[in-house]
DNA sequence: GTCCGATAGTTGCGCCTGCAACTAATATAC
DNA sequence: GTATATTAGTTGCAGGCGCAACTATCGGAC
């Protein structure tokens, strides 16, 4: 926006704060999930979108996107997942190129059983040291350079309120 | 901190944008680098990382750690690096176990080419509708995140003051 | 109705990555 | 001095990931 160099190098800063930042606590979170409870926090993540969805399921696309996986990726995760009871697929009656990735009682019970690990782990990794206005700034923030991006994983991310999970 | 399912709520809501964003943001990035001058953002990173160092050298460890690499995966990263000629090989005088990674004047020129596309891509997908309190802020809330965390890259992105590169 | 382009999902393939094991060199104990 | 633990870097290996190609299906043009 300006060319002011110092607000450049702030930017510049800003970014790889996030970088790092990212990169460490995401590592942690992980380590944390695989440690105590076997499973990867993309697991993690399949199991709470799945939660949140109408049915518990979602179709492939859909769950790809806010998983942050290209579709190819999503199908070998789901293929784990499924050989290990936690989701199965299923037909979608209305499109028969569709199919639903689905939460199975095994997976609900491996979420309610993981959810209080990552959430204590968010609090003591990512949140743990900022205040109240802090989170509301990062969310108001990270909000807008969402809203710069068209991609689509960008609108379920900014689009879905999250629920308390 | 608190138990206020509200905040945690707020929390899980701020975790997920931040996972998003990164994802997003990362992946244009890289894709506009990859299209524009055939360069992954991680070499970038090296690049710059090196070239900001004295004498345009890093331990290899250090460097890893500042690329948010393991040291296997930083071996083969230099590998493929120095194969293009972008930065060499350097034995370490002081301890002999030691190596370091050190940019050639082709990565410099390299570097000095990729600068503006990587920057250009920051302020369009990243910073471009922050204002200048929203970077502030942000830095600020990240350095925070940071400090609670004891991985030596933390320390790396908290330590050094970023120039303009 | 028939084409034709677009979309959903899967599979072949190769790249990139981390973990654990390994070698070489250094530091510490005594 | 020797023995032991520690650290730096590399390599074997296997797993995870995306891209491009493929099949099946849907939707629109006509």
């Amino acid at each position: 926006m300006t060319i002011d160099p110092t607000e450049r190098s702030r930017a510049l800063r800003a970014w790889r704060l996030f970088l790092t930042a990212h990169a460490t606590v995401a590592e942690v979170l992980d380590e944390e999930l695989q440690a105590e409870r076997q499973m990867p926090l993309t697991w993690y993540d399949v199991l709470v979108n799945l939660d949140e969805a109408p049915g518990g399921r979602l179709r492939m696309q859909h769950l790809a996107n806010a998983v942050l996986f290209s579709r190819s990726g999503l199908t070998r995760l789901v293929d784990r997942m499924a050989h290990e009871g936690l989701i199965a697929r299923e037909a979608c009656p209305d499109d028969r190129r569709g199919t639903f990735a689905v939460l199975t009682t095994a997976g609900k019970r491996a979420l309610r059983r993981a959810a209080p690990v990552h959430h204590r782990g968010i609090t003591k990794h990512f949140t743990g040291r900022l205040d109240d206005a802090d989170i509301r700034s990062l969310e108001s923030i990270l909000s807008k350079v969402l809203e710069g991006s068209d991609h689509p994983r960008a609108a379920i991310a900014l689009g879905s309120p999250a629920r308390a999970d």
